[in-house]
DNA sequence: CGTACTTGGCTAACGTTGTTAGCTAACAGT
DNA sequence: ACTGTTAGCTAACAACGTTAGCCAAGTACG
């Protein structure tokens, strides 16, 4: 229902890295993303960098937003889009999260752990992202409910935090299905 | 019902330096826990830390370890403990859960993100930590479904990741309900 | 009793990290 | 034609985890 927020509007040196960044961070992990690492696969020297960045912080916030604003489009998609696939919104809206998580794990991982980057970040991204699951769970408290849900499951698959034979599906079944 | 696991023996000083370790992460942050700041607030320099610790990683463990034995601790007394305390044991086992993550953020992070250094913790000790899950909500899934929950609750709290109008109370409540 | 070994400390140093200072070539504006 | 601004560079700094190598004190034992 709220606008799509606009995404913040770079140089086209600065998409560049921020293009590089992602490729690193997800093919080679976030330790992998240095300053340096970076400006060299973008072509340049480290501290050139800080020419288009102030900081390594101010990259990351770039990657924050755009896997908040991936995630916020699919999980939209999600719920909007009819009866077509398969459940009612709140089973689509889950099977999109953990779907999206689970293909960029380390941006997600950027974008949902950790204390966000607010001030760097575009007014309003953060709730539109996260509107998906008031719009899926009717009111506010199941949608926190429903958010930690899904956010807890996710870091606890991404973490290999749940017992090794224990399948992880019918968890989110169940999930779907109680809060539908 | 799993006999409670037994810890890893230290010598004075290692275990001196952990619950230096401790002190710091708490009151300091996980950033000031390097290991020139551990080993000067215990008296000596950096690099005989290594004497003890093979690591910065084995400390970690250290901490870890005590972490997950007392959330453990807590955590099985909350749904053991009869019915004089409040509501059924799903309830008293979330209550106990938020209690000593928010009593202990950083160590709670530390102990529970990011993946877990299970060779050097000791066997049974991470399974014991989430069995009262399995005692309270009775079969697995729901245990997961518990687990993922809290979890997700917990450090989306603590990582401020609520918008800031919203009580977070009755969620807990109402999942205390659902689960029950 | 002396000797060998272990324990636990030290200093110096290495490589890597984010970041700053200061220089410079190219280009734009008046 | 001068003057900024933009965007690159090299050199360097402090802090990080960690390793190498030295040395004093204690301990085991023949």
């Amino acid at each position: 229902m709220t606008p799509t927020p606009a995404l913040v509007q770079r140089s086209t040196r600065a998409a560049e890295i921020v293009a590089v960044a992602r490729r690193i961070l997800e093919e080679e992990g976030a330790d992998a993303l240095t300053m340096r690492r970076l400006a060299s696969a973008v072509g340049m020297q480290a501290p050139s960098l800080y020419k288009h960045f102030g900081t390594k912080r101010a990259v990351e916030a770039a990657l924050v937003e755009h896997g908040l604003f991936e995630l916020g489009t699919v999980l939209h998609t999600a719920v909007a889009g009819g009866a077509r696939r398969g459940g009612g919104p709140v089973r689509r809206l889950l099977t999109a999260y953990r779907t999206v998580a689970l293909a960029n794990p380390a941006l997600y991982r950027l974008a949902t752990a950790g204390p966000l980057p607010r001030e760097d970040l575009p007014a309003g991204l953060e709730d539109w992202a996260g509107e998906p699951f008031f719009l899926a769970a009717g009111d506010p408290w199941r949608a926190q409910a429903l958010f930690a849900f899904a956010h807890g499951m996710v870091v606890l698959e991404l973490d290999d935090r749940f017992l090794p034979e224990s399948d992880v599906r019918p968890t989110w079944e169940a999930a779907a299905r109680a809060f539908s």
